[in-house]
DNA sequence: TAGATTGTTAATCGATTAACAATC
DNA sequence: TAGATTGTTAATCGATTAACAATC
């Protein structure tokens, strides 16, 4: 039950979901290499991956699945309910409004804010939509740990400073705005351009 | 000149996106410690990427930045106009049409696709989108090397294969799905549910 | 028993951090 | 000259890979 590394950490939705997946056709146990060879990892990885859990194996049987399942989803916080709210529902913020997948993993987002008045008071998704300036008081009277951010970039943080005041503990950033939070606030970036610059990288290595 | 670190890599276009603000401020020259300071990072992580670049500081001065940022540009792909279409618009594929930080970077969106035919022949953010059917051949025809993947989870390995065999060189995967495809095609996930296991484990580490 | 798979220990590799010399 | 900053070399750390023993 060591602590993960940061790729190691972002294994475990993998595993998860495969596993999940095993589980549905019924299988009771699955072994390291069959983990591996379903997505593309080296077969030791995974191994090691597994052993950081705490759930034992049996040689010759693998790994039993339920109990490998569970303790993923408490690693990777899809068993217990978390809220969120988010900010900015332009086209980025809808389209995460829509997204099931969130869902799944646990998450709801249980309010959404945007600055233009057209907005405001619609409900998207299954989500109402509030106007900005109650960011800070909804934050703090819903308890909420988590603010998404998908407001431009030249909002991001004043934004941000609200979800502060409201006693937000993490932000998810998808701006490419540098925020500067209390430092025991976790911000987490999901840059598109970052993404996109790494994947142009690649592709020029490659082709040389 | 070495090569970078996939962890160097994606602060590449931090550095750059910093070092672009302060030359627009007049400023010809910029330090490590200035670059570091900016973007929370630590100095000596800075000296070490800036000295992989090629470029040269000289001491009590910094780097030149119209320098760093040409090779930075260079290095994230941002030099060189890139092409690529895109495959599902709905609520994410068009939020991405929409993303005005892709032309930053250099990337151009030049056909989307889609499978419902009253989403086919529109034209969203300047680029027209075509019937499922016709990726192929318009993949092929343009000679486009990268595919962003924006379809339903259920279609993505076969929309992919429709590119493969355009001829496509990476694909840029947003669905969670497990792409099969031949080993010199480049996939680059970009998986939601990925990101927010990591960012719910962080959020729990800390309550610790 | 034989064989496959787990679990553990050691070796390698790469990245980060630290210390210090070089230089404008 | 003095001081700040770069550049380089060494030390540390962590993750990956490899080898092998344990076990069902």
């Amino acid at each position: 039950m060591t602590a993960f590394g940061s790729k190691a950490l972002h294994r475990l939705p993998l595993y998860l979901r495969v596993l999940r997946e095993l589980g549905r056709d019924g299988r009771s146990h699955a072994s390291g290499s069959v983990l591996a060879a379903a997505l593309g990892l080296d077969p030791i990885v995974v191994r090691k991956d597994l052993a950081r859990t705490g759930v034992r194996g049996t040689p010759r049987v693998g790994f039993p699945i339920a109990e490998l399942v569970d303790a993923l989803e408490r690693l990777t916080g899809a068993a217990s309910e978390q809220t969120a709210v988010l900010a900015g529902v332009g086209r980025l913020g809808s389209a995460l409004l829509g997204y099931p997948g969130f869902r799944r993993q646990g998450l709801r987002i249980v309010a959404a804010f945007d600055a233009a008045p057209e907005r405001c008071n619609l409900i998207l998704a299954g989500t109402p939509v509030f106007p900005a300036n109650s960011i800070t008081e909804k934050v703090m009277r819903l308890g909420v740990p988590l603010g998404i951010l998908t407001v431009p970039a030249e909002r991001a943080q004043r934004v941000a400073e609200q979800m502060v005041a409201g006693g937000i503990r993490a932000i998810w950033n998808f701006t490419p705005a540098q925020l500067e939070v209390p430092e025991e606030v976790i911000v987490q970036r999901e840059d598109l351009a970052v993404s996109l610059a790494v994947l142009l990288h690649r592709i020029q290595e490659r082709a040389d």
